[in-house]
Formats: structure tokens, sequence, C-alpha cells
DNA sequence: GCTGGCACTCTCATCTATCGAGTGCTAATT
DNA sequence: AATTAGCACTCGATAGATGAGAGTGCCAGC
């Protein structure tokens, strides 16, 4: 059934109007704030059939209307006028955003931030890596029983690690090592790595004490390492402020919850989106904890096989239409500042900068 | 003034109460639970002088005692008995910290969540690194646009970096350059690359379209990045379970507050403290948001030059005893673990085990 | 110096009365 | 048929009022 343009504007002014107060409204205020020129009594009727629709509730008997899940659903879907982002706030955005390209898991963490102080809901971060390879493998002489190896991964990233020997070897020795493993590691996958590769290495090196098994053994771990998913919480104290949360326990138990990394890692792992943003209303989540709160998610490119998600999580009573703006925007300035600068600029050969959009 | 064996019996038995249940303590109660064979006026009369001595205080006429930060710090001081830990706590906490060696955040953030899991309180973890030496400079040469520069600090870190370049380079430049930065940048300290040192390294290269600046801007990133000192908060929401959280307002200032790095470093630097553990009580504490919370403090070492911190924050009435136990168990086992393995282990080479203590 | 006894104080929980916002319904109006 | 004014009704929130209970301070007696 299609409900009246009069209704859709009944409900999205409720839904404005809840958001902006988290208190139940009225048909009066309705009647005065919303551009209908009717009475309150004819808006109470259509309140009255909002309700018994599903997309209205009331707390009890004589209070005012509270939007339902399935009334936000409807808000979010059709009535919601996107919120353009003003002047001041995609400058202020981009003055936060235009951090220099630093390690993965501190740029999350300054992301996240971000996004829970521009919206002033807790907010969350992740980002997953495709599956990686080689691409290249160096071994460094540095001592007798010292060495360093450095690989560079598909996704350009470079991950190294210093070993200490109980034993000397010496400098010709790592030589060969670094030349035959940089032959036969290029391009390999975690999988590519079994005993017959490692063996037929440690034929091409010569006996090396178990050394090839040990190197292998690290390009192993950075490869397996890198797969994991990791991800941040930010600005988690924004939810004592919500008169939602003034029950400490609501907010301990919805806290609780998202500070286990395991559990933003599912939130955010929500299917594939085709659209840029996602809302989940309410009931929607899966999550128990999450049954009457929503979140908002964006997702964002990182080039290189990497896919990353900003969320928010707040009540259902969201101002989504502003959140979905900032996060939608800062997922994007995200994604070109990652894919155009994503080898490290050395200082003097350009810095990352995050394009203005306007 | 000495006070009496007795009042300190007294007020031990209020302390302990207090923390225990966050309830005012009376008399008779004191006359059950101490083993002071005498009644509860005497009692009376003794919390009378304790309170006027300032080491107890009433919330209002007629309710029992609870202890004044004046009456925390002679406790902490004098008479609270050292928490032995029992097998099981120091079977946990091996258990949870027998981690492999990895990144220094990564690390931190689960050594973090460690003391907030033991400990039931928010719990702090922070890391400073003295000022770095490069110990040797490698570029590696990857294609003609291409290298990574690999730096060993005095630490036994290895930092790295990939670099697009939008010209060509041949092998032989990088190899030269390679030889070059490894002979006059090693051994340097952030404020031992100045211009001088550049020009005169970029004469014996010869020019290089700008090169041995940037690379050199490289080597100053790494030193003055790891320079600074880096934290992290785990277990916030255990705040919310306290009683003397119960009110949205007070729990979201204080988180606020311990959310934004810069005063968790603030926190942990507080002066340098002899003993392995520091208690800062109540007011004792310098930033206003925690006037009325306590702070417990342990100190790590993770050689190298490397130093940490971790803490755990709560109320007032927090149970001293326990917690210093843990957080110097903690810290201990932690300074082992990072001194022995702090090269990172090779698989196959021995792995990282913290020993047990018993 | 210790103790039992007692009057006093103050908080907290419970209860009641009242207020007011908002509803639903009906009857009148357009 | 839709809109509106009017009105009785509902129900949460707020403010006092009341009583119970915990704990104190002090005094007189041992």
């Amino acid at each position: 059934m299609e409900i009246s343009e009069r209704k859709k504007k009944i409900l999205a002014a409720v839904v404005d109007e809840y958001i902006a107060n988290a208190e139940p409204v009225g048909s009066k205020l309705i009647a005065e704030k919303a551009g209908l020129h009717v009475s309150s009594a004819t808006i109470r009727n259509e309140l009255a059939e909002l309700t018994a629709l599903g997309y209205l509730e009331q707390p009890h008997t004589s209070a005012g209307r509270v939007p339902t899940a399935q009334g936000y659903r409807l808000y979010v879907n059709e009535l919601m006028e996107r919120h353009k982002l003003s002047m001041e706030e995609t400058a202020e955005i981009n003055r936060s955003l235009n951090v220099k390209v630093q390690q993965l898991d501190k740029l999350m963490q300054d992301v996240g931030r971000i996004a829970a102080d521009m919206t002033n809901y807790p907010a969350l971060a992740m980002a997953a890596q495709a599956p990686e390879t080689i691409r290249r493998f160096d071994i460094i002489y540095v001592d007798a029983n010292t060495f360093i190896i450095v690989a560079l991964l598909g996704s350009s990233k470079v991950k190294n690690k210093l070993v200490h020997l109980p034993f000397s070897v010496d400098q010709s020795t790592i030589q060969k090592l670094s030349t035959v493993f940089n032959a036969s590691f290029t391009g390999v996958t975690e999988e590519q790595i079994t005993p017959v590769l490692i063996s037929s290495t440690e034929r091409a090196v010569g006996d090396t004490m178990g050394l090839v098994a040990a190197i292998a053994g690290f390009a192993l771990e950075i490869l397996s390492e890198s797969r994991g998913a990791q991800g941040v919480l930010a600005g988690g104290a924004k939810l004592l402020q919500l008169p939602e949360f003034r029950d400490p326990d609501k907010a301990h138990h919805l806290m609780d919850y998202l500070s286990d990394t395991a559990h933003l890692a599912d939130l955010s792992a929500v299917g594939s989106f085709g659209s840029d943003v996602k809302v989940l209303i309410g009931p929607e989540n899966v999550a128990e904890e999450l049954r009457d709160s929503s979140v908002v998610l964006a997702k964002y490119d990182a080039g290189d096989g990497m896919q990353g998600v900003i969320g928010v999580v707040g009540p259902t009573r969201m101002d989504y239409s502003t959140v979905a703006a900032k996060l939608s925007y800062i997922a994007d300035s995200l994604s070109k500042a990652l894919a155009g600068g994503k080898t490290d600029a050395l200082p003097g050969f350009g810095k990352l900068m995050i394009k203005d959009q306007n």
C-alpha cells in the first residue's frame, strides 16, 4: 500500500523532530512545524493511521509518537533530504584528513577519530587486506650474526625483520641466500610456500644450517599476518552524551561489545554493499547488542586490493542524513588520497595532498 | 603526630571495607570485622578522632565513614597488605602474555587489554623511545624508478620506505648511493643530520637530482617519528560498571579525558619513579579530571633505551593492593620478555617465551 | 578507658496527589 | 468526505509527605 504524500511529509517531520530532540513528538508540534496548513486534529488522524501501518509507535497511550525501525527505513530510503556538506564542514574534514601518509594502523586510528569527531558518534575504522604476494625478497648482511630480511609485497608495502643468529655466517653466504630467495620467492602467495619449494630452494643454496627454512618461515609469517583485518574504535565516550545511553548499563553493554575488534570486523563485513553508504537500522542489525542502535557504514578503496570500511554507531534516532554525507565524504577523500599517494612520498618529491572537492 | 596502632588497624579496616563495597562504613561493622575486641562505641570514638585528623570523612552526619585521600595514602604506604598473586592469577597473566613478539603498537594494545582485563579497570599502556641513532643504512634497487630504503636503528628496530621516482635511475647509481649513505649516515642522530652533512654527502655521490637530500629527509623523518611516545587505552567500558561512575556525566568526563593520547602521555610521564609501582591518589593527580580518581602505574623496560609504562585508572576506592601486584607482575614479565626476545625471533630459532616466575 | 543506652540526624524508599501533555472520539462545519 | 473544535480520558513525571533504618555523638556507669 502506497502512503499519501501528506503522510510522508508528516512522517518526515516526526523523524526530524525526534532526531533533533529525542522526545516523543505530538500532533500540535507537527501542525505548527510541518508546512501543512491543517489543524492538529487532522494530524492526529494521520498519526493514528501511520501508527497502524507500523511507521510510528507510542511509548505509552498519551505520549507523542516515536518512529519505528520501519519508519526510519522509509525515511532513509525516500524521505530524508540528502545533507549537503557546508563549506566549513568539508574544510574541516580536509584539514583533519590532510595527514601525511603513515603506518596503516596509525592512519586508521586517525580516521576513526576524525569520523567520531565530525559526527559526534563513536566511530570505527577497519581495513582488510586482499591476499598478498611477495614481489621482491632481499637479505641485507649486517654483521657475522645479524642480517635483515626485506620483503616488498604486492600491495607495495614493505616488511622487514632483523635476525640475530646464534652462530656466524659470512657475507658471501648471505649474498647467495639473497640471490636465491630473490629468484625463487618472487611472486609467491601464501599457499605457494610449500615444503617442496623450500627444499628445492635449500638445494639451490646448499646446506645452511636450516637458514632457508627459517627465512621461508618468515615469508609465510608476513603473508599470513597481512591477511587479517584490523580495526579500531574511536570516540566511544561520545555514547555517554546521548540521552538514550544515560543508563550506564545500556552504555556499558554496547561499549563492551564495540571494544572487541572481532565484533567490529563482523560489523563492517556486512556483505558487499553496492552503494557507497549503507545504513543498518535497529533490528536490521544481526548482533543482539545493536538491536536498538543504528550503524552507518561507508566503504573506501585503498588501492592494491585493500578494502576498508569506516562507520559510525549511534541510537536509531541518528542524524542519518548528516552522518551519511560526512562518512561518504571522508571515505571518498580517503580513497583518493590512498590511491594517489599510495607509495610513500619522499619529502621533497611531493606530499600527499587531499584535493579539494568543491 | 603518630597515630596509635589501634587507629591504624581501624583505618585499614575502613579502607578495606570501603574498597570492597563502595559504601560508607559504620562503627558496628568495624567492631565485628576488625579483630579488635572492643565495642562499637569505642570504635566510634576512634573514628571521630581519625576524622578530626583528616584520614576519614563523612558524606553527611549520620552516615558511615569514608577514607580521604590522606587516608588512602597512609593505607597505601603503610597499612595495606601486599597482595600475593595466586597461582591462578599468575597463570592467567602468563597465558595472556605469552604472545609472540610483534609490532610495538600491536603489543601495547594487547598489554593494555590484558591489564584492563586482569584488574577490571580501564588500563593504559605507553611506550616511549629514547632518542634513536641510525646504525645502518641501505638502499635496495627494485626497478628503474623504484627503490627501497632500509634503516637499522640503534634500538634494533628496522624502518623502511618504498620510493617511486618520477624519473629513472640506473642500478649503479643506487648502488653508489647505498654505499655512500651507509658510510656517512652510520651512527647519526637526529641533530647530526645537518645541511652540512647533506651537502658533503651530495658531493661524495655527485649530483643525483636531489635524491640525496630526499633520502636524508627520510632519515630525519624516521628519527623524529620514533622519538614520540605512543600509547593506548583499553577497557574504557569498565568504568561504567563502577558505582562511582553511574553518573554518565562523570563517566563521560573522565573517558573523554582518557581517550586523548596526549593526556595518557602526560599521565605516564609522572617524573621518574624510583620504585616499581607508583600510586597517585585523587588530588595528588595534577590533571583536574583525575582529581577524584586514582592511578596506579608500573614501569617496564624494553631494553635498548625503550621505556614503557602500564597503568590503571579507577576510583580512589581502588583495590590498590591487588592492582599494584598485578601491574607489577605484568611489567616485570614484559621487561623480561622484551629484553630476552628483543630481536625478532626467526621461527625455528627459538620463540619468545615468558618464563614462569614461580 | 571502655561500654551500653538513647536521643538525634539525615538519607532513601515508598506512597500519594497533582499537573499537564497528548490522545481518541464525537459532533459540527466546510 | 475531509477537516476542525471540543472534551473526557490516560498516564508519566514531579513534588511533597511519611516512615524506616543506619549511624552518629554523648552521657552516665562500670
